[in-house]
DNA sequence: ACTCCGCAATAGAGCGCGCTAGTAGCGCGT
DNA sequence: ACGCGCTACTAGCGCGCTCTATTGCGGAGT
């Protein structure tokens, strides 16, 4: 920087002004500065600046890899963040990478503030964080810790599924379940409800299952298994999310199970992958660029109004009808063991 | 850190020092300062560290998002570097967010080389950023630029996976290839030599595709058609990666092709949902922990000796045989037209 | 008693910037 | 002539840390 002040003939500060496009500089001074600036290839350096401003204005962003919904919302993060001028740093949790380890390293990095995608570390520990600094979880609610909580209306979203299978005449529905994972309980009790709701709750089930494809896969081998042996297999399946129901698709392709002919399937997120299906996944959607949009201004607006206390935002799902979710089979609709 | 100095009654130089795990403060005094520090909860600031020193130790890396096998390659990143004491800030490039901006990003905050994971921008560009700062390119080839190259012995995977193909007796083999994206040509011309190899180049045929789903799909859907107006469908088909292959056997399932018995695919990358495919999918395995040990690798070690030219790795790929490759179909070798 | 040595601890410069307080110069009205 | 407000620019401190050089000090060697 002193070299550029110096070849500009100018001062330090006045390069220093020009850079962050503030005024008190002439058109023509800045134009020769810039120009000077970038013939000896001059970039200002975050850090310093970062120290001397006393603000990084830098949100930290932790994730999971292998967790397609997160790329969805990183995507929408950064757009948001840039609007607010802010910028943005990632760092992801592996298998022996922990989520406090991916944290620590955004907040040395002088993250002003952390959204957490999907976070699976204990409550206490969040509760810890959100104390000593700004953060953010997105779909996993931590009601006794001191975060924003951005999540998608899981109850809204699967009782839309719900209705849309009843509607096609499905009674016997079951449900692969998220076990910890975020969301999974609201989609749980919200799946319990709308069976009660629909008078079905002789035929409620739930199979514990995770967000992974194999819990898809293990899922549709149980199912099927219990079916050589004489148990009936459910017309629909509500998985828990997109990953699962592949999985689960899988297991039924393989059996020679006709989807949505013989059993009707619907996912969870409407991640990139559903609508690449031969026939369409149809799944519930949540907004992930809404739901990021929601998580960044929350951390910033925390980050500029000292006082306030963390919130809550719900963002409404949508039912995406595609082509795996069709009419009862014929004749099963009454439990025809 | 005045703070903890003066709590601790000592200099802020020492509890530099024990902050730095570096020899010259006593054992007691080293626990009393850690003590205090605790307390207080006072954290070295890394920004402050960084611009200090000189040096960050910071390792950036430039991923796309979707693309599956970019985070088995994070995965791999980050015991590397924390083996030889870097940092690891990512960022990624979306739809919205063109790779220099990913790359602007890094640098700014300070990474003293960048690792891009599958670049896809032009030559030109990565020739600059290579003499700027240090870079690696994983998986794409880019002789005229002045970067450190990873990637898998594209050949040698092809090779493999042809030979598979043809000891089961398959002649009519397809390429769908993979455009621009990285190691395609390689495993365009590998595919070529392959069949001329094999006697087999008046069968050779290669499909333009990229590394998406849909691409898989279109070409499933290409390839369908033909045969509808009369022209066989291939015996086996060598896909630009696993995302491809995976939206080849959408479209075929859809058709009701069955993988392996009508149809043979094989896919490249093991990405980590080829192993759960029902049949699980037969594929190249390129190692991804391998390949980012090296691209760290070679960015610390260009950062540590001023001197060193860019150089390059080749990792072995390995054919994971799965289920959807099988003998060709009986009566179809001979161009059963 | 003297130096020499090694260890614990410190003083203070400086990393590359941002920012506050200020100065110089100019046209304006009175 | 004076002060006033405005633009264009500058001096220099300080952000939180690292690092080199230096000091104080107790014990071993002569």
């Amino acid at each position: 920087m002193a070299d550029v002040a110096a070849r500009a003939g100018v001062s330090r500060a006045l390069v220093s002004i020009i850079f962050r496009d503030q005024p008190g500089a002439s058109r023509e001074t800045r134009e020769r500065v810039l120009r000077v600036a970038d013939e000896i290839g001059y970039r200002p350096d975050n850090a310093a600046r970062l120290l001397a401003r006393g603000r990084s204005r830098t949100l930290g962003v932790m994730f999971t890899v292998h967790q397609t919904f997160h790329t969805n919302l990183i995507a929408g993060i950064y757009p948001e963040a840039e609007r607010l001028g802010y910028d943005v740093l990632l760092s992801a949790a592996t298998q022996s990478r922990d989520e406090a380890k991916a944290v620590e390293a955004l907040l040395s990095h002088r993250c002003e503030a952390v959204i957490l995608l999907g976070p699976d570390a204990e409550p206490g520990y969040l509760d810890a964080l959100g104390r000593r600094t700004v953060a953010v979880s997105v779909s996993r609610r931590v009601p006794q810790a001191h975060v924003d909580f951005v999540h998608s209306a899981e109850g809204k979203g699967v009782r839309q599924a719900m209705d849309h299978l009843v509607d096609l005449g499905h009674h016997r529905i079951v449900h692969i379940d998220g076990g910890q994972g975020p969301g999974s309980a609201d989609r749980r009790r919200a799946y319990r409800a709308a069976m009660r709701r629909h008078g079905l709750q002789a035929e409620l089930r739930v199979i514990p299952g995770d967000h992974t494809e194999q819990s898809g896969i293990e899922a549709g081998e149980l199912l099927l298994g219990e079916r050589d042996s004489g148990r009936p297999l459910p017309t629909a399946v509500l998985a828990g999310n997109d990953r699962c129901a592949w999985g689960l698709l899988m297991a039924l392709t393989r059996a020679g199970i006709d989807v949505p002919r013989d059993m009707s399937v619907i996912g969870y997120d409407d991640s990139h992958l559903s609508h690449l299906m031969p026939i369409g996944l149809t799944t519930v959607r949540q907004d992930a660029a809404l739901m990021a949009e929601h998580a960044v201004r929350f951390a910033v607006e925390r980050l500029e109004n000292e006082g306030l206390e963390p919130r809550e935002a719900v963002v409404d799902p949508k039912l995406v009808v595609r082509g795996t979710s069709g009419p009862v089979p014929e004749g099963s609709s009454e439990g025809s063991v």
